[in-house]
Order: structure tokens, then C-alpha cells, then sequence
DNA sequence: AAATACATTGCAAGCGCTTACATTTTGCGA
DNA sequence: TCGCAAAATGTAAGCGCTTGCAATGTATTT
């Protein structure tokens, strides 16, 4: 804190009034006099007033902070969702606490720990399954928690998400449509990653489904970054027979493919079609551009917001809502050329 | 918070010890008798106890939070910068807040205010012009208060960060060097954002330092997005004589122009070459890859951590540094076709 | 064995705020 | 003008924690 931050006390000296009197000046401004309220504001501001979280918090037994751990900030992958978070928080006065995880159970569960310390009153997670120790700690302290980008009917938990085996099932079924028969799949790495697990096994109960047989269609698993896709790449690519289109995990890694193809004289979808996932903003921007699912980030943050806050402040009224992903079709898939 | 978790006291009645021993546990083990400690820890593993951080920040006026207000999270720029900043701040135990501005002052005010009143010990802000209002505000406060992404030789202000101007000139010299003479700027918009409107400055001087009329250049400011620049380029490409190359404020400038140049025929660099700034991921991911100027994002985020807690913990200790930039050499830029 | 130093622990005040309750002021009808 | 309800304000008790100081216990020295 800071030794020269002005207290409830000096605003109430400065103004002549008690210091519930500001007290209430700040919290319902309608329990109190208006010729006395305008007096206290011109305190506050000519003092340079805030008040101190620390006081209020133990006072109240409320922080109105809300803490989210997301998996990184280092890819705009949940960048526009946590925004759209944050402000409809902000409409609330609520505050966002941010950590990430890195994609690291235990560094989630730290970064959790640290924020429920910090006092937060709710907390944005995710994805769903973490460790027992994680779940038996949130568990424990009772903490509002809503998990986003997935979706399970699950009436101990709450989700404001999609379901991922689903979209992958409908992007693979596309790719299928398109005619292609000979596929490759550059997936997340699963292990702790419901999302990354949840498509990669859509897209195979998809290919499996369509009567394709799974054995032969390479799956790799890697880091979400540009540089493990081009690696990915150039395992694929030596292939024989080489796949006609490549289905990625998310959009980084489709676009980390689609570069290096391309650099490799490959061309797309000429040679080989490539489908994404997320549709970052990129995806509209790569050449080709990129034929991927929509996730509806910005209407899962705005809502994850309403239903975590509708949860923290009525346990129990928080609803779980299932949002619809769709694919958006750009250049990057086309059909195989015999 | 939350009702059920556990306090001192009740870890206190749990180890049969007074509440001042069980703090002094946690925050001076030393001082605490090798058995009681053991039995003291019994509890509070028994207990799940986690401190109350409003009674904490209440007691010791210290909150170990630190706040930062970035720009904007919606692209990549101040990721890297901002997860190295709280990787060296959480080796400290030292939690971050972050708020985003939108690019709008008002707006980062408003931010500002919120992490103090939620006793945030210092502050990390990016850039250093601000409205009087909110300078004011700081200095009234006292906050310990660091600013990265640029550098002033000011004895009253911190900064950890590098000279836009100097790193603008620096590639506008080298674009002319390449035999460019007829060239066209899209910066960022300059209006409250210091670094943009250094990096455009640097750019113009050089450029008219090297004899280059600067009357015909075409000056574009827009804001930070592909689409943004993709506008830009419809506008520069349709001038006489059309400009053979485009220096571009940031790299999300630079990569929206190259994708709608190529998007619209154009080869870069054949036809027109580009340059960015920030050397941001994707600059080396785009085709052709974009020469740009580097910005030591990691260690500025660091380093920038280790100043503000020495400002924090010794006010006046804290260290202003200013760091190098240099230019990427990738594809984008070439030499002029006559 | 007494005196001393030191390590360990407890006591209690107070950090800045909210809020139930008590008190004072105000406005209004009779 | 008085009485009374309602509105406005004040009083004071904590919220959970840290920390200076006091009290106790233990080891060391003479």
C-alpha cells in the first residue's frame, strides 16, 4: 500500500462528518443527504480519495475480484474471450485477476492458490479436468468456479462452452465431404488438455465413421506454436503416401502449417488442404485463408461473466449454457488433386 | 472471500498456540521453535488455512500486488513482455493485476485507479505521456511507478525501455540504403501513444535527413489491426507514383499490409517491400518473412520486474535502463524494381 | 546456586472499512 | 405550534492479520 493514501478518516474530517457518513457517500449514495453527498465528493476529490481494498475487503467479506487462470497469453487464443471477460466484469465493478498456467496442471493449481488468496470471489478456469488435488481444493473452500471452451452436463459444475468433440467431428466430416480419403492430424498435446483430447477424438470418431480407415491416418501431438506446426509439417510431408489435407488442433498450428508448406514450395490448397480450429484472427488473414470452426469467444467471455457473477453473488444461479460452434470456410480447403 | 475459511484464530486453537505465533510461522519461520512450527504446519495443512490477504494488506500495508496496464491484450505485442514480467514478479511471490487501456487514456485511468484502490504496491505502465490528470494522480499517491517500451533520460521517472525515434530512423535509413526513394509510413495513431508517434518522428527525420523529400510521403495513421492495414494499403497502392516501399509502425500493421498486397497480386518484395516493427511471432511466419526492428520484449519484461521491486522495496533505488534495439533481416524488404 | 542472556511465546493495539443500532434532524399534518 | 414518522447521521464493534512489547522458559556463565 502507501503511506500517504488519504483514509475514510481524512475525508471525514476534511468534510465535518462521520466517517460512515462517507462510508455510505460511497456504497448507496441514496441513504444520504444530496447537499451532504456533494460536500463528501468535493473531499474525495479534492484528497485524491480511493479506498483501501485491504480495509473494505475484511469489512465486507467481499473482494469483487474474480480470478481467471488461462492456459497462455503468449497466443491470442483466448485473448479476445478474457477481453470481452474483463469488461463485461468492469460494467460490474468488478476487477480481473489474470494468471496462466503455461498448459501446466500444477502450475495451474499454484496460480489458482494465489489468486483465492488474493481473495478472489470467483473463479474462470479453463477447461475441466484437473488434478484431485486441484478439484478436491476448490471443492473444499467452495469457491464459484465456471469452467469455458468446453461443455459437459455436469450438474456439480458449470460450464459456458461448447463441445469440442462435436466441432471436430464436423470439421473432419467436411474434410471427408471434400473428398479426401488420405489425412493427417497435428493435434494438441492431450495429455491435460480436455479441449485438444475432445476434438482429436471427434475428428477420429468422424474419420472412423465415414468408413475411413484410422490406422494409416498419422496423428501428432505438439505444442500450440508455429515453430512445433512446421516441425509437425515436415514429419508429415515424408509421408508415403503423403496426406491430402492435414486437420489441426487449432489455428495456430494450422497456420504454423500452412507457412511452412508454402515456404516449402507446397501449395494450399493446391497440393494439400489444411483446417484450423479457434478462427483467430489470423486465420481470415493467412493465404490462403483459413477454413476453420468458430469459436464464439467474445459471446463466451460476455456470458461467462453473467453466469460467474450470477453464481457468486446466488450460489446455485449460475446457469450452465451450451454455445454452438460453426465452420467458416476460406481457401484453405479444397478439394484433393488425384 | 468466502465464509468457511479457516482464519488465524482458528489454526491458532487447532495447534494450541497463540495467533501471533502461527503468523510468525508463516512470515518468520526462524523465530518460531523447531516443534511448534511442525505442529503449527499440522494444522494448517489439517485446516486447508490459506491468509486472509485483506487482513494481511490491512496489517502490513503491503499487498504484494503489482499492477500493470497494457495497451491492449487483443494482439501479441505485450504478451511475451508482459509473461516474463510476471514470471520474475511470481519468483518473488509478488502477484500481477493486469488492465488493459484499450489505447484509450481515460480508459487507463480509470485502470490505474482500480489497482490502486486494489493496493497494487507499484505499478508498470507502457509509454509515459499521460494527461495531466492522470500524472497528477501518481505523484500525488506516491505510487512506485515504472514505464516500459520507451526511454527518457528523466531523473524523476522510470523507465525500462528503448528509443522509439532512434529504432525508427534506424530502418527507414536502412530502407533507403536499399535504394528506396519513394516510400510510404502507416503508423500507429500517434494521439496519446508516445511510442507510435517517436517510432513516425524517427522515421520522418531520417528520411529527410537522407535528402528524401518528405512533402510527398504519404503518412497514414491507423489503428493496430490486419484490417486497419489492410485499408491502409488500399489507400497507399492507389497513389501516383505509387511508393515502392511501406514502413510500417508495428508488425500487425506490416503483416496486414503484406497479406492484402499479395491478397490483391502484389509480390512483396518484388513489387513493394515492407517493413515492421516489434519483431513480434508472426513476423518471422509470415511470407516472405518481415525485416523488422527487435524489441528485447523478454528482457525488457524482466528486467523492468526487477527495477519496479527495487523502486517498491527502497524507493529511489530503482534503476532507469535503457536497452538496444536491432533490425531483423528477413524477406520483406528488397530493393526497388525500376 | 544465583545471575544473566537469549530464545520462544503471548498480549493487545491497530491497520481502514462496513454496518447494525442509536441518535439527531427534518418535514409534515393536525 | 406541537407531535411523530421518516430521513440523515453518528457510534462503535468487529473483519483477520502483524508486530512492538512484555512475560515466560531455557541455557550459559560465574
Amino acid at each position: 500500500m502507501n503511506g500517504n493514501a488519504p483514509t475514510l478518516d481524512d475525508v471525514a474530517r476534511a468534510a465535518g462528518v462521520s466517517a460512515a457518513t462517507i462510508s455510505r457517500c460511497i456504497n448507496s449514495p441514496d441513504r444520504v443527504a444530496e447537499s451532504t453527498r456533494r460536500r463528501v465528493q468535493d473531499a474525495i476529490d479534492r484528497l485524491g480519495y480511493t479506498p483501501n481494498f485491504g480495509g473494505r475487503a475484511l469489512a465486507t467479506r467481499r473482494t469483487n475480484i474474480v480470478g481467471a487462470v488461462i492456459p497462455s497469453m503468449a497466443n491470442a487464443i483466448f485473448a479476445e474471450g478474457i477481453q470481452a471477460f474483463q469488461e463485461e466484469l468492469s460494467r460490474e465493478k468488478v476487477t480481473l485477476l489474470i494468471g496462466s498456467s503455461n498448459y501446466d496442471p500444477d502450475y495451474e493449481f499454484e496460480q489458482i492458490q494465489t489468486l483465492i488468496s488474493h481473495g478472489a470471489d470467483g473463479l474462470l478456469l479453463v477447461g475441466s479436468n484437473r488434478p484431485d488435488r486441484t478439484q478436491r481444493f476448490l471443492d473444499a473452500r467452495r469457491i464459484p468456479t465456471l469452467n469455458v471452451w468446453c461443455f459437459q452436463p455436469d450438474p456439480d459444475q458449470l460450464f459456458v462452452g461448447f463441445d469440442n468433440s462435436r466441432a471436430g467431428a464436423d470439421i473432419a466430416r467436411l474434410v471427408i465431404e471434400y473428398g479426401h480419403q488420405n489425412l493427417a492430424i497435428v493435434s494438441g498435446i492431450c495429455e491435460g488438455n480436455d479441449r485438444a483430447a475432445d476434438r482429436l477424438a471427434g475428428m477420429k470418431q468422424a474419420i472412423g465413421a465415414e468408413g475411413i480407415d484410422l490406422k494409416p491416418v498419422t496423428v501428432l501431438q505438439t505444442k500450440y506454436s508455429f515453430e512445433h506446426a512446421a516441425r509437425a509439417f515436415d514429419t508429415i510431408i515424408a509421408q508415403s503416401p503423403r496426406p491430402t489435407a492435414i486437420l489441426a488442433g487449432n489455428d495456430v498450428l494450422a497456420v504454423g502449417l500452412i507457412e511452412r508448406a508454402r515456404s516449402l514450395g507446397f501449395s494450399v490448397p493446391g497440393d494439400l488442404s489444411v483446417t484450423g480450429f479457434d478462427d483467430i484472427s489470423v486465420a481470415r488473414f493467412v493465404e490462403p485463408g483459413l477454413t476453420t470452426v468458430r469459436v464464439p469467444q467474445v459471446q463466451m467471455g460476455q456470458r461467462a461473466a453473467e453466469e460467474l457473477l450470477a453464481e457468486i453473488r446466488h450460489p446455485g444461479s449460475g446457469k450452465s449454457v451450451e454455445m454452438l460452434t460453426h465452420i467458416i470456410r476460406r481457401g484453405s480447403l479444397g478439394p484433393p488433386t488425384a
